[in-house]
Order: C-alpha cells, then structure tokens, then sequence
DNA sequence: TGATGCTGCGCAATCGTTTGCACGAATCGC
DNA sequence: GCGATTCGTGCAAACGATTGCGCAGCATCA
C-alpha cells in the first residue's frame, strides 16, 4: 500500500508537506500541490482512515443498532438513516442485534472499540447494565424503543396515539368487544400501545376484557398464534387492534387459515403501513408511521451534536420528540353487524 | 479514555506486559494476568480497534454494497451476511449505492480507505473504471449481479432459469401471446431473465412479440409505467411474466387501478417470493429465489478467502456460484380461455 | 546594509497497540 | 556451585497521518 511518505520520497519532499498538500493547506504553493496529486494519482494513494483516526480522535463512523432488518419497520429506519449520514460523510455500520441483549452488548461493545463518533440505538427489551455504561461513554440517540435507564435523547413515534386512534376508529364504528394483540410490555412501545388501547377503552366507557389481550405478538410466529388463540375464545370479539408490523402478518395468516371472513365477522386495523397491506382481501386499514421522518430527525440531530464540539448531553432526558402517526382506512373495518353473524357465539 | 498505558502504570509494569496479557499470551504469568484483567475491567478500558488494525494491517471490517435496502430481496441479503460476518467477528460496514454508480464509487473509495478486509458487492448497471480498480486491490465477491470488467468470484441466481420456468408454466397451461416485464439489459440480472424467457418462447416455437418487452421495469413506478403501457397494446397478452421484485408491486397496482380480472384476462407471474405475494389477490404465482442461501454463500467464501493467508484471487472467473430457483404457483396463473373474453381485443 | 515580515517547507512528536529482541532472575542438570 | 535453559517482563520500533514549531530563503522597508 501507498502511502505519504512514498509519494514524499518520490518527489523528494516531506511526508508533512504531501499531508498539507492533500489537505488544501494554503501554506503550500499551488505548484507543490499539482505535483502532489498528480503522483497521487499516479501512484494509486488511498488514504488511511485508521491512521487519520488516531491523530484526529474521530472516526467518521456512525453505528446504527436495530433488531432487524427484515421488518419493513426497521429497514425504512435503516434506509433513511444511511442516507443521512451518507450524505454528512459518515459511515454506517451495521449491528443487527435480533432483540438479543447479549448480541445486543457484544455489537455496543464492538461499536465502542472502533471509536465510533456516535450511535443510533434501538434498544433490545431488556439491555444489559454493561452495554448502557459503553453508550453512556458515546454520543447516541434512542430510536423508536425507549429505555427508561438511560436517560438520553429519544425520537420516535406517539405509540399510544396510534392505538388509541386505531381503537377509537374501531369504538366509532359501534365495536365493543374489542381484542388487543401486542408486543411485549417488556418494550416502551408495547407498554405505549397497550395503554393506547387502553386509554380509548376506559374513555369511552367500554369494559376491557383481559383475556382478549395478548401481549406477545411480536413476530410472525407468536402473531399467528397469538390470534389463533383469541379465534379459540367461547365469545369471539367483533374487531381486533394489532400493534406490531410482523404480528399482523402472522395475524392476518391466521385468519385465511381459518376462513375468517374480514370485516364481515372481523374487523381488524393493523400495523406500519406498507404497499403489501394494501393488497391484502379487501385491503388492510392501518397505521401509518412516519418511520423515515423519524429516523431522518434522530439522524440529523446526532449529527448536530457531533459537530458541535459539544460536552456530553446534559442529564436527564436531553430531548424526547414524538411523531404522529396517522390511521388509514380501508376495506377491513366495518361496523360489527354488517352481517347478522357478526357476534357469532361459535368460532370455527 | 483508558488505554494499555494507563493500566501499566496503574500497575507499575510495561505496557507491553498488560498487552500481551490482555492477549492471553502463555508467556505471563497467570496472577499478572489476573491483575491485569481486574485493572482493565475497573478502569473501564476499551481496546482501541484503530490503533490496533494500524499494526495488524487488518480492520475487521467487512463492506457490503447493496443498491437499496428497501427492497425485501437486498434486505434478506443484508440479514444473512450481516449475520455471517456478525459470528465470524467481523463489523458490517452498510453502503447503499441507490444504483447510482458515482454514489458506489464514492462508497467503495470510502471501504477502501477504511482499509476493509473484505467486499460483498452488487454492481450498479455501470460501474465506473475507478470503482473497478479500487476494488481489484481488496478481496471481494459479487452478489447477485455479474460484472463482466472484473472477473472475480460471483455468486447469483440462475436468474435465466427463473423467467424460464415462469415462461414455460405460461405456455404448458396454453397461452402464446406472454408479454415480459424486466429491469434493464444493462444488468447481468436483466439481460440473463430477459434471455430465459426468450429461450423458453424459442424452445417452444412460439414466436416472440417485441411490443411485449419491457426492460424498464426496475422499480415500483417503472414496473407500473410498463404495465399501464402493456395493457394499452391494441391487442392484449393472455399473459405476462415479471421479473424484478419492485416491478412486480408496480405491475400489480397498474393492474388493480385498470380492474383488469387476475388471472381471468392476465395471468401472471411475479419475482421474487414474500409473505405479501400470497396476500394478493387470489395468491400470486412468484419465483422463489434462494437469496438468503447464496448471500451465505458469498460469505463464508470470502470468509475463507479472508482466513487464508492466500495471494490474490486467480485471474479469470475463480468461482462462478449458481443457485436455482424455485417456482411457486398460486392463484394468478390459469389457462388462457378460463374466460371467453381472456383474449379481449380492447383494453379498458 | 541590516532588521523585519512573509512564504514554503522540514523535523519530530503523537495517537494506541503490537511484537522482535534482550535482559535479569529463577530453576535445572551435572 | 556453575553454566545452560526457561520464564516473565521491559525496551523500543513500527503502523500512517497530522500538526506545532522552527528554519531557511526572499522581499520589503528604513
């Protein structure tokens, strides 16, 4: 590998002066400058990040931590904020923490040795001790999940507006037997979501069942499940809310498999907006989450605490910013007895 | 921060002594190590990757170039190599080129002075020269897209097999006049489907109609465009095969605004197998690709390549790595005259 | 002509870790 | 009890780029 001092050699100069040259150094004539690209190019130089990183103390490298990259969710997440950093000529690398605590902790700690210049955290359920003391040490944010142990900036998205809405939407339409399928209360959002649900409930006067809650949803598999369950209740509800982007789909794979006609004998609002919602019988209502707008924020402003020379974020929350999310309609919403059977006593 | 240094005077010993226990070296003695273990953890010390690849001559970084994250078939490649490198204790570096080949050459630049010991890379349609030589000098392999400048290790779909199998259901259940959406010749993937579904027509002796090619169809608003074009043909196809994942979802909503009956008047066939294609509709007939297999693939044979001391990579193709897809048949595909109007002369 | 200022460049230390070599001490064989 | 071997540790030189300081050479001015 080519380095300064090759190119100083082979002009007969000074490492410091190929340094300066390189860097626009308006100490160098503009003669010596020419000469020195010009071998640069020649020679194939390629500067050493690594090497640049121990004098300046920064590495230009942005760590992004998300629990998959799978999920619609957080690969919009990922998307926007590539870009951002991208754009602001940072590097991005990947840690797929698969809601891990552990991996979780090997990738902060990871993070930690490259000496990134600063992290954009979603935060697994239970994050252990040891990785919160190495993100304490490193500029962050805290995307989407809150973690309630470190108090740090956070954005993400009104999580209980959006069942709230989604609910209130459902009460509206005359429901009362309402079903709740969730992610664990264990995360920020799951608790926000369930109180969402809650909130427009008690609101409106409208006893909540708990055993049309289920709080495990997370994923395809315990989304499928989890409403497979709820199919099995003596009493089935009319609509059901579901809080999470995967948990939908493994919802919505539970009801073909059981031949529940939505919204005749369900209605059912789901999670995260995305084109395949749309397709889905006669179109899913869900929530839309600004997602990027999200992710470009939290992007932007670690951004602007990095470039201000700034001490440590302040104690206490620094900062919490909420977006709204916003409900669409479609064909899977229907007032509960558009259809005689719609309180149907027996499940299939 | 903490470095060796300050563990070695803590302890009043040399820094190379910490270092070489902190590297469990058998040469220190077992209570040295122990003191030095218990300094480094109440210290709070963090090895320094930078300082330490400056001597090594590695990084353990690994880039991976991917055109866009959104798409469910670079996503999936993403989550497998992230997790191959993940457990081989290498940090993913994401860049993602937007298929802007200046972008990629801006990001491969950036990969190579970060001085990464390794690539996965999916070309844009026209590499730039620069990008080529940059990444000649680093180990690397080819996903999914072939370029032809630079003969290096390739692992792909057998993507002419694909359209070949989704063009040769078409024409077993009857139909002839089969129209082919596409991305542009300009990609390996493109041209090689464009070729499958030709050889399938040829092979069959039917003749093959150019005003029912489209090679645009590489997103979602271009696959649209196209089967809004396709669909105002005087004389309407039986059939159309698709052939990239985001073409596919634009196809599908050009058909779905137009109220053109699946597969009654259209059979199709989709790219690219996700949870939503079953959603659609009546269950979209779809091209099952091993994406995650052959990104494993690419990886552990970089991996390999990177755990052996080995010179550079031969010259000529040193690997050429091809894996089949599988067709998925669903609703969307049915014999041509299912309905007497299947072969409608005006379009809506 | 000598003092001063400016321009253009070199010297050398530094960032944190690794590692070849060397050196003192302890242990062993004889 | 003495040389030879092993063991445990220290010294110092890298790795490649950056930067404060200093120093020539030249022009300017008195």
């Amino acid at each position: 590998m080519v380095t300064i001092k090759h190119i100083a050699q082979h002009l007969g100069v000074a490492a410091s002066t190929v340094a300066r040259a390189l860097k626009q150094d308006p100490r160098i004539s503009a003669s010596m400058r020419a000469k020195v690209e010009q071998t640069a190019q020649e020679l194939g130089y390629v500067a050493h990040s690594a090497a640049r990183q121990m004098r300046s103390q920064r590495s230009r490298l942005i760590g992004l931590v998300i629990p998959d990259v799978l999920n619609d969710f957080y690969s919009t997440a990922a998307h926007a904020i590539s870009q951002s950093f991208d754009e602001a000529g940072y590097q991005v690398v990947l840690c797929i923490s698969e809601d891990k605590p552990e991996v979780e902790m090997r990738q902060v700690r990871s993070l930690a040795e490259a000496r990134v210049d600063g992290i954009v955290w979603v935060a697994t359920s239970k994050p252990l001790a040891q990785t919160l003391i190495w993100l304490q040490s490193i500029a962050h944010v805290q995307l989407i999940r809150k973690c309630e142990l470190l108090k740090s900036d956070w954005f993400g998205i009104d999580d209980s507006a959006a069942t709230r809405m989604a609910t209130q939407h459902l009460l509206d339409l005359g429901h009362s037997r309402i079903a709740y399928l969730g992610g664990p209360k264990a995360l920020s959002t799951g608790l926000a979501r369930l109180q969402g649900y809650m909130q427009a409930m008690e609101s409106w006067g409208t006893p909540v069942d708990p055993s049309l809650i289920f709080c495990e949803a997370i994923d395809t598999f315990h989304g499928q499940q989890a409403m497979t369950a709820l199919l099995s209740r003596p009493h089935l509800p009319s609509a059901v809310v579901v809080s999470t982007a995967r948990g939908t789909e493994g919802a919505l794979e539970a009801l073909r498999l059981q031949g529940i006609a939505v919204p005749e004998r369900l209605s059912v609002v789901g999670f995260n907006d995305s084109p395949a919602m749309a397709w889905w019988g006669p179109g899913l209502s869900t929530l839309r989450l600004p997602v990027s707008e999200v992710a470009c924020a939290s992007a932007s402003h670690l951004l602007r605490s990095l470039s201000q020379v700034s001490a440590k974020s302040p104690t206490g929350w620094g900062l919490v910013s909420q977006y709204p999310p916003t409900l669409v309609v479609r064909g899977s919403t229907a007032p509960p007895n558009a259809h005689k059977h719609a309180r149907n006593r027996k499940p299939v």
